[in-house]
DNA sequence: TCAATAGTGTCTTTGAGACAGTATGTC
DNA sequence: GACATACTGTCTCAAAGACACTATTGA
């Protein structure tokens, strides 16, 4: 690091973030309503400054997972940073972005404070011709988040974070066809699934139909990264309309 | 965001640099020595304070890697954000940590002001027990990046960014093995790497021996993400002498 | 009975890993 | 010639994808 005699210059420190879940299968992102200006009445992601010296980062994106969503206990990881001089109009302000994943169906969100808050299909905002504009880079760093929840959903875990504590395989499948936006052939996926060692892991001899025969229960197992993982098939012919994959940039990396 | 009549908090904002290269098969990491508290003498991650309220993030990144690395053109990605309150005890300091990739033999450094910059082996620092230290939290920030680059081996053409413009498959493979640690098997690795669609692609019927057959040219193909992936394999029984991956917590995520 | 969803089996293709064998250079 | 490295082929096994089939519920 350079010392010299020289003052740094110093940056107001935000969180935002991107919460998703799953609606009637259709993967959702928590959208606020801003009050006040810059982008008053504009939808924003769910976010604010850090609340004093003392306040890790990670503890104030759970702070306002909690005021502006009155959620706890959901799994919770960073996505990047967002710092671009000129991105906020009130000063140089730099934004620590986090991907949430909530369980399906905690109510549109219980009397917290956020009475502004709605769950939004997350294509509405990403698809080329967006109902909804987003304040700031907010579109951008939605885009970096789902794009992460994807790839995640191949290689870790992640998935059981969308659903209740126990859950049939199709429950399952539901996260991958809308997080990935592909139709996904039930009788491969089971095998696969089931193949993950340690992905999930039976939870009692219980069952809950609907119409049709009763499904087995299961819960998270002990494995954060899958063997063998979930790929995406690449060869395409899996799109499923709406597809929210095209016009994101989702890396920032460059060669030389 | 919450936009009370209360003032938020500012920070310093830093960037710091993991620069990898390959040296003699083995991987490296560019470390300079601290001249000035705190951690004097210490060795750190080259990196510094944005110079100024308009300097982009990334902006300041690639201007240190050429003050203190003399690098310009490299690969240079993102790792995440280190805010701890208490990492720095200057006052709240939140470094961006980014990735940066150099290839091989650029010299131990060209004449920079960075005179006390040097090379070491990344086992020498993250073993787990290292001879060397490393001031703040620079270790585990290495840590998190060379785990960053194993991850993307597999999946990313990032290998071909530890190579010159132009390279053979054997010195793909030793990137790979350095990388990951591993010995992989030639005639494996050689099939594996042409049946990756545009991972690399010939350069010049050329060819440049030192002992033995003179090997085929490539240069880095057109694709980013690699398919088939380059799967690190995960039954183990690869894992060559002074393989570091073990003590390390790569992933900060945590389910409910 | 049918509709609907759960779960199993089986076939084909692709790729991973092991490793024999051939090609082409230097000494 | 020996030696070293580059490259090719072949075998076996694991997993992906397509899809026929059976099982178990409610209406």
């Amino acid at each position: 690091m350079t010392d010299d005699r020289w003052e740094p210059p110093s940056v107001l420190l935000a969180v935002d973030l991107v919460i998703l879940t799953l609606r009637d299968a259709r993967l959702h992102v928590l959208l606020v309503e801003r009050g006040v200006e810059p982008y008053q009445g504009a939808f924003a992601l769910p976010g604010g400054f850090l609340h004093d010296e003392d306040e890790g980062i990670e503890a104030a994106a759970r702070r306002e997972l909690a005021e502006e969503a009155g959620l706890a206990d959901v799994h919770l990881e960073m996505i990047g940073v967002y710092g671009d001089p000129g991105r906020d109009p009130r000063g140089r302000v730099v934004s620590v972005a986090h991907l949430a994943i909530a369980p399906w169906l905690p109510d549109p969100i219980a009397g917290t404070d956020a009475a502004s808050a709605c769950w939004t299909p997350v294509e509405d905002v990403l698809f080329a011709s967006a109902y909804v504009q987003l304040a700031f880079d907010h579109r951008r760093i939605l885009a970096d988040g789902v794009e992460r929840a994807r790839t995640k959903l191949e290689h870790t875990s992640l998935a059981t974070a969308f659903c209740a504590k126990t859950f049939t395989i199709s429950e399952l499948q539901q996260v991958y066809e809308a997080v990935w936006g592909v139709r996904l052939d039930p009788r491969n996926f089971y095998r696969k699934v089931q193949s993950a060692r340690g992905f999930i892991v039976p939870a009692g001899p219980m069952r809950r139909p609907q119409s049709g025969r009763p499904a087995r229960l299961f819960k998270a197992g002990p494995v954060q990264a899958l063997y063998p993982p979930m790929v995406r098939s690449t060869q395409p012919g899996h799109e499923v309309l709406g597809g929210h994959a095209a016009g994101i940039a989702p890396e920032g990396g460059e060669h030389a």
